[in-house]
DNA sequence: CTAAACCCCGTACCAAAGTACGGAGTCAAG
DNA sequence: CTTGACTCCGTACTTTGGTACGGGGTTTAG
């Protein structure tokens, strides 16, 4: 229950005024009712929901995406939420995978180079790029809007 | 060595023939010198690049630190291929971390709503938004460029 | 009480990553 | 040798995720 104002809520993130309100527009956070005066104060539900936002977009999660995540927190279909948040976590396993074969790559890549200053080519990134089995949207489960990678 | 016209490659990695002929101009995929009349033709290395490409992209990096992995292979500067490798190998670390946090709780509000349909709230991404130490860009390591979080 | 720093709200503008479109040339099948 | 699918190239438009700005009002430190 710390009152922020806007500003410290968004410093306190690392982020700008403006994208605290531009999260409130597209409904990501909510727009708070309490207020000092004229001024409304954020405390530290707020505060965690931008902190979560920002986590999942470095993530490579799009503010849709982050959306359905927020809003398994509030459902009340808990059956509905059990199988919307299993795929959310199919899918990020699946990104865990991803990023440790590239983890692997480099590596591979650094300890070839370890001790050699020689000035072959050492073409690692190669191997990643194998024919993984086409990675569909997991995320897109219950909704099969947006992303369309085939055309 | 198999010999695909661009819209082949396209479709093989299922993206539109627009996107590769950006990709081309962005410099990820090199413009081909062989051709089959007045067709230009791509083979292995350029489908196997352009997947690597689409895979790095749902893993949230963008195509200018996708540019920079790339250049990685090509390197001839050891030294210095080696010392920005680690950097990107602790930026995929921490996104592992970072993503087996929100699977973790993802899992917590499976397991919490297993037994009970009840219509209690079961606040766990509320856990997950916690006071993380400040995530810096570690992919900005050697070139302070691009995104700046704070103002 | 006043000045600096901060909030409110609206509209406009921006960069990244495509996507669409259109006119012209080309290739391959029938 | 024509027809349909595809390539080439250029320019323009779109979506996503913000940033910037400007004209107010408010707070609080001095």
């Amino acid at each position: 229950m710390n009152n922020l104002t806007i500003g410290a809520l968004a410093r306190a993130a690392g982020v700008g005024v403006e994208t605290v309100r531009y999260y409130q527009r597209r409904g990501l956070l909510p727009e708070p009712q309490s207020r000092k005066g004229a001024f409304r104060t954020y405390g530290d539900a707020e505060s965690a929901r931008l902190h979560f936002i920002r986590r999942a977009q470095t993530l490579g999660f799009s503010l849709d995406e982050i959306s359905e995540l927020l809003d398994l927190d509030e459902m009340t279909d808990r059956e509905n939420a059990r199988v919307f948040a299993k795929a959310k976590i199919a899918d990020i396993e699946s990104r865990v995978r991803q990023l440790e074969e590239i983890r692997t790559a480099l590596e591979s890549l650094v300890r070839c180079c370890e001790h050699s200053d020689a000035e072959t080519p050492c073409p690692i990134l190669h191997a990643l790029a194998t024919p993984q089995p086409q990675l569909q949207p997991a995320l897109a489960a219950a909704k099969p809007a947006s992303r369309k990678t085939g055309r």
